[in-house]
DNA sequence: CCAAAACGTGACCGTTCAGTCACCTTAATT
DNA sequence: AATTAAGGTGACTGAACGGTCACGTTTTGG
């Protein structure tokens, strides 16, 4: 067949991550690479937020992971796919809390319940931005940059939470609660507010007092810059 | 001396950029020289808001502008000086705006002459997005990401546009036309609004109807989102 | 305990890119 | 018209980087 040296058992392809023998779920195998997993999704991260996803290269995440950048490929395909797992939670958590204000409104029947709804969105995404800092940092730093190689995923959410947020405002536009204004003003309106000061806190370390933050937010939004 | 090749009559130092002859200002010299950056500012701000300042090369910048790479340098210190003469008109035309807004701020008697002040500056700033539509995109794609490289003036200009808000906000403030929401809180609050509208407007082709951005924009700051 | 899968490594390769340079052409100035 | 600065070019160089590979080590399933 082929020479004694470098044959090859089993697959002809090079394997990269594993396939025949990952283990149980939750077993040493299934632990050990969630932990390296982790490792590299957390130095990227940090990485990310200092100095931009574009700016960062693939050796410096490995080595700040404290391994060796062969080793990265074990686990991602390549940058953009680390920034696809770092983002997909934060997508996740978003979701959530946009189908459960949708569940919401279908349900309500009249205005008070609508308003609910709201708040409770309002709540969940306060949680959100507790639960995913860094993230969410992330997501407001890079969002708006053309999405081209590694910053797609982030580009990608960008579209995603701009529609969704849209859809619901034209909810709350039909039920007669936005006046004359066109719900894709409000709703870009509110969500560029909410980023900008979102962004500041977690920057640039502006606008400690965070319940200060979201209590003067809900006020704009809803008697203006005068409250 | 030296050998009859290569013998460099003036001075040692490579000259990259015209110092002996310039021309008059407005002379044909002159005039040449400006037609060609104006070409490579054209070519790199087109290539920029497609892909990202980043991902550009200093390469395509000159061939989009006709030229070869070569002579980018004859014109320009690098991409980062590119960007910087894309950018100081902007700042400028916004420290116009800034500065007249300050003027009649510091000269009003009462509150009505504060009310005109921020009218005034409001249409000199729609005026500003205008004027610079390509800019402004420009700015509002990159200001967010960490400035390394040559993106740094974009980064300056934001630091500089949220200091300058501020504290003509604080003005406000002080004047008790902004109940109890911090300066600060509203003035970002404005400035994200505002900018998440104008990006959408520019960059995804949304809302196209600019008046009604800027009332509708005019009348959630005042009343809030139910105006 | 042992075979082999998974993990880990860093040298290596091919590509890309910023910046330079020697040479050529154009045109402004005297 | 002659001189020479300015404008223009693209090949070249060195550095950086993404991705691969051959090899060594560890872990685990049987």
């Amino acid at each position: 067949m082929s020479s004694k040296k470098h044959l090859r058992a089993t697959t002809p392809t090079v394997r990269r991550v594993p396939t025949q023998r990952p283990g149980p779920a939750g077993g040493k195998r299934d632990q050990n690479r969630l932990r390296r997993l982790t490792q590299l999704c957390d130095a990227g991260l940090a990485e990310f937020l200092e100095r931009g996803i574009e700016a960062v290269t693939v050796d410096e995440i490995a080595r700040a992971a404290g391994t060796a950048k062969g080793n990265f490929y074990r686990y991602v395909e390549d940058k953009r796919d680390l920034v696809d797992a770092l983002i997909a939670p934060l997508r996740a958590a978003f979701d959530d809390a946009m189908d459960r204000c949708e569940g919401a409104t279908d349900a309500a029947t009249d205005v008070s319940g609508l308003n609910t709804a709201y708040m409770t969105l309002a709540l969940d995404l306060l949680k959100l931005f507790a639960d995913h800092r860094d993230l969410v940092r992330l997501y407001l730093q890079e969002a708006r940059v053309p999405g081209g190689g590694a910053r797609a995923p982030v580009a990608d959410l960008e579209r995603h939470v701009t529609a969704r947020t849209i859809a619901l405002t034209k909810v709350a536009h039909e039920h007669q609660l936005l006046g004359k204004i066109p719900p894709e003003v409000s709703a870009l309106a509110v969500i560029g507010a909410t980023e900008r000061l979102v962004l500041a806190h977690l920057r640039d370390g502006l606008l400690a007092n965070e319940a200060q933050i979201a209590t003067s937010l809900v006020r704009m939004v809803m008697e203006g810059i005068a409250g």
